[in-house]
RNA sequence: GGGAUCUUAGCUCAGCUGGGAGAGCAUCUGCCUUACAAGCAGAGGGUCAUAGGUUCGAGCCCUAUAGGUCCCACCA
């Protein structure tokens, strides 16, 4: 019994089920095979707190449609997945689930902490999984990874010894960004800057030697308990004498010294800074090029250390305000501005993140970058699209050590080891090392490590790395990777650099570069503004082809897009489009299926459809290699809506309707053909529609996804029938217009005449007789060499070398009927006059490319055809 | 301060290497035509931000200007 598709298409009752079988059957396993050629992707792994929002879902969609499409094409195509443990994230998570609960993280110790971050991980890993699996992620799940499995846990262990034996890791007091929230140190790349209103304070510090004072202005005021000296620049003028001179810092009565540094701009300001080496980063600096003591005034959560009694305990925006009160009592405080200034705060919880100088571990990042700046400048790497190599140089060119350890439990913990006896430090993979000074058993470094230490190894971590395993060798380097661009430093250059330092490769060949889903008004979807719209919710309202279709639709590469319900609908309006048009094809189908009919038996249309698709295999295929995945999909889009529905399907229905048609099975093998054809194209980009219907079509269970991709074929190429199917159409457009404007009702049929002395063209209009019944409203068509016994007041419309005349005596308005002839007519004196000004342009002759000069004189001699075929019927009719 | 990017129809956006301006939605006019009203047929709507330049030819390349967005940067 032929199996037929239900009436409507309903996403949800087909894509559930369609998953499910495509993971039983291990459609989306890949294995090393050596007869084909691999194709890699290695997904960006989501953390495991979080929950599939837009981002992911376009990600994934571009991921999954490019695996789709290789694997079609044969190659062995992998796509690993995975999740990562999101080290700050996670761990903020459980400490505030333990608050709850009234307890804290050291109270229960380092282990039991451990124990539940993986409970919490077990809970809610999977979670971000199932949801990749709704919009239809063909992901080798069977390679499911975890940035703290063992592999990958091993991986890191190796990667830090080893870049520690080289000297590229080192331990040191810096001064970093900290996060008093968080308590950890996060790297540059982790900071985020924003515009704040704040104010400049204009102090004076007093000259021990009582000759006056100096007067500087700072936006920070309670850091001044920690200021160890005033700077000026020493080529300023008007501070020459101050040089070398001590003043007396306020409230806290220490001695400082005036210094002189270039780093002091004489134009700003008073053109004198107060220097807290412990509190910001320049002045750190400034710091250590004059051995200035560093005195830390605040704790781990930015309170005033116990040194300051009278301020201890307040938190730094309390103590600036006591601080401030009391400068101005003691006359130090001059006035006060508003300013607006740029503060860093942390990119997880945003809060503002305090410089403190701090004991960690950094990765020493000059000989790092030079061999990723290569790779990209030498295409090994490819960026699509390319103007985000600036960025990827830009940032490298200007890139500082990376701080790596953090100050968290949940995370890959540094295999650095102390004793406490000797103090000897050693860096090892060993687990319990023993001192080799002394042999007594040695303490771990507390510290954790940066996530995106982890992260950077994904792309060989994942394929077994450090062994030396078949897959590594055989699927590494990985083909592409698909990220946003705002992911680009925290994570796309510290894979370049890590691949390359630690593989001797790139990590992978292509960068494919998208950018955010914003919401309709175009602002970031974000949890405070509450405007994220669930891609789950739009796949149960609308399915998941409809979602994938409308993320790679309509917008270029790397550019952000507006989601928009009505997208969405006109996307599910095509998947509906698709379903309606094969049941209708499926329905005219015989039981015993069709037969492979010969070139000879097919009709212009058919060849023109079979051409078509044809050239429609060649430009998706293509578009799809350059990663032009909205073009390559709007293409599909007007081609099956278009030319296959509105026009070839309703070319054929009367000859499917009739039992005496010869041609009836030459239609039926071409609908079937074109209809595989653009389901198997269509098939990256809608998983599941098209696989409902191609297995309900072909009556198997065998999947589309693994049935081979079309190919372009010289033998399907039919210029001339495409040339006269062309013919066709354009008249069929030009009777309806006719009648539209005439309001003819479509019940109306009438007779239709062409006239044409050439003969292909009556040829052509022979052949396509038919088409004018149901596309033209035609009742009877009559091809001739003149006009003997056409009514002269017919309506009429010309195409190139050919008149048409519908017989409408009673609606027949001459007037219009010239009006539109007269139009028609300045459009054609339009545009043959810009042609004649192109020709008779000897420029233009003389270095226009050939073709292009044979295109404009065939334009040329068509409209001043039609041209001479309106101007004789207005003289007709103004007789 | 540096850099990137954008400015095209009422709205949201395409437009690949320069060769007669496109889509979706919205609007207007007809149609329940036996696959589809989640549909069919037709129509209107754009000095491609502005000003120069290169070119036979510019939405596309170059320069400047205006406005928007984003990233980077140590101006206390």
């Amino acid at each position: 019994m032929k199996k037929e598709l239900e009436k409507n298409y309903n996403p949800a009752d087909i894509e559930t089920r369609l998953y499910e079988k495509w993971e039983e059957k291990k459609y989306f396993h890949a294995e090393v095979d050596r007869d084909k050629k691999p194709f890699t992707i290695v997904m960006p792994p989501p953390n495991i707190t979080g929950q599939l929002h837009m981002g992911h879902a376009l990600d994934n969609t571009m991921q999954d449609i490019l695996i789709r499409f290789k694997r079609m094409q044969g190659y062995s195509a992998l796509w690993v997945p995975g999740t990562d443990h999101a080290s700050i994230a996670t761990e903020a998570k459980i400490v505030e689930a333990m608050r709850q609960e009234g307890i804290t993280k050291e109270e229960i110790g380092r282990e039991k902490f451990l124990e539940r971050a993986w409970n919490w991980k077990k809970e809610y890993g999977g979670r971000i999984v199932k949801q990749l699996k709704k919009i239809g992620s063909s992901a080798d799940w069977d390679r499911e990874r975890f940035t703290m499995d063992e592999g990958c846990s091993e991986a890191v262990k190796e990667v830090f010894v080893n870049l520690y034996n080289k000297g590229m890791i080192y331990k040191g007091e810096r001064i970093i960004n900290w996060c008093p929230k968080c308590l950890t140190s996060i790297s540059d790349a982790e900071v985020e800057y924003e515009d704040q209103a704040g104010h400049f304070w204009h102090l004076r510090y007093p000259l021990k030697d009582g000759s006056g004072y100096i007067q500087m202005a700072t936006t920070r005021p309670e850091t001044m308990l920690g200021d160890t000296a005033v700077a000026v620049n020493p080529n300023d003028e008007r501070y020459k004498d101050f040089i070398g001179k001590t003043v007396i810092l306020p409230l806290v009565h220490r001695e400082i010294p005036i210094i002189a540094d270039e780093y002091v701009d004489m134009e700003f300001g008073t053109g004198v800074v107060k220097i807290t080496p412990a509190h910001d980063p320049n002045d750190f600096e400034v710091g250590l090029r004059h051995n200035l003591p560093i005195i830390n005034v605040m704790t781990e959560d930015a309170k005033i250390v116990d040194d300051y009694p009278k301020y201890a305990g307040m938190d730094r925006y309390e103590a600036r305000k006591a601080i401030v009160a009391d400068l101005e009592a003691e006359g130090v405080l001059v006035k006060i501005e508003d300013h607006s200034h740029n503060v860093g705060t942390c990119y997880r919880c945003h809060t503002t993140v305090e410089p403190r100088v701090s004991k960690q571990w950094f990765v020493k990042m000059k000989d790092l970058a030079q061999p990723a700046i290569e790779a990209v400048k030498n295409g090994d790497t490819k960026f699509v699209p390319p103007h985000f190599e600036k960025t990827y140089f830009h940032w490298l060119e200007g890139i500082r050590d990376w701080c790596i350890s953090r100050q968290l439990w949940w995370g890959h913990q540094i295999p650095a080891f102390y004793c406490d006896d000797c103090g000897e430090m050693v860096v090892t993979k060993e687990s319990h090392p023993v001192c080799p000074k002394c042999g007594k058993p040695m303490r771990q470094d507390p510290d954790t490590l940066d996530t995106w230490f982890s992260s950077a190894l994904w792309p060989f971590s994942t394929l077994g790395w450090p062994e030396k395993t078949e897959e590594l060798d055989y699927f590494y380097p990985t083909s592409v990777l698909v990220t946003g661009y705002d992911i680009i430093f925290f994570w796309v250059i510290r894979m370049m650099f890590s691949g390359l330092e630690h593989t001797a490769k790139v990590p992978f060949e292509r960068v494919l570069i998208h950018g955010l889903v914003r919401d309709s008004q175009g602002r970031k979807m974000s949890k405070s503004l509450g405007n994220g719209i669930d891609p789950l919710e739009v796949i149960d309202k609308y399915g998941a082809d409809a979602l994938r279709f409308t993320l790679i639709t309509g917008n270029a590469p790397g550019n952000d897009m507006r989601f928009y319900w009505e997208r969405v609908e006109a996307s599910r309006n095509f998947a509906n489009k698709v379903w309606n048009a094969s049941r209708f094809i499926m329905m005219n189908l015989p039981e015993e299926g069709v037969k492979e009919v010969s070139t000879a038996a097919l009709t212009d249309a058919d060849k023109w459809i079979l051409s078509k698709a044809n050239t429609l295999v060649k430009d998706v295929t293509e578009n799809m290699e350059k990663y032009e995945l909205g073009i390559a999909a709007d293409k599909l889009y007007s081609f099956i809506w278009e030319e296959f529905c509105d026009w070839y399907i309703e070319m054929v229905k009367p000859r499917l309707y009739s039992d005496t048609d010869t041609t009836k099975e030459a239609a039926l093998y071409t609908l079937q053909k074109v209809l595989i054809t653009s389901l198997k194209l269509l098939h990256p980009y809608m998983p599941f529609v098209t696989e409902e219907i191609f297995c309900t079509l072909q009556n198997q269970e065998e999947s589309i996804m693994i049935s081979d991709w079309p190919v372009y074929q010289e033998e399907l190429v039919f210029a001339e029938e495409e040339k006269a199917v062309e013919t066709i159409k354009t008249a069929v457009r030009n009777i309806r217009n006719v009648r539209a404007e005439m309001n003819v009702a479509p019940s109306k049929k009438a007779k239709v005449f062409v006239v044409s002395d050439h003969e292909e063209i009556r040829n052509i209009f022979e052949n396509g007789k038919v088409f004018f019944a149901t596309l033209g409203y035609a009742s009877e068509v009559m091809i001739q060499k003149d006009k003997t016994g056409i009514d002269e007041d017919a309506v009429s419309t010309m195409i190139p070398n050919a008149e048409i005349y519908m017989p409408f005596a009673e609606l027949v308005d001459i007037e219009k009927e010239i009006e539109r002839l007269q139009k028609e007519m300045a459009r054609l004196e339009k545009e043959l006059a810009r042609v004649n000004g192109m020709l008779g342009n000897p420029n233009f002759v003389n270095k226009a490319p050939e073709k292009k000069i044979a295109e404009e004189k065939e334009k040329q001699e068509k409209y001043a055809q039609m041209m001479r075929q309106v101007e004789e019927r207005l003289a007709h009719l103004s007789k």
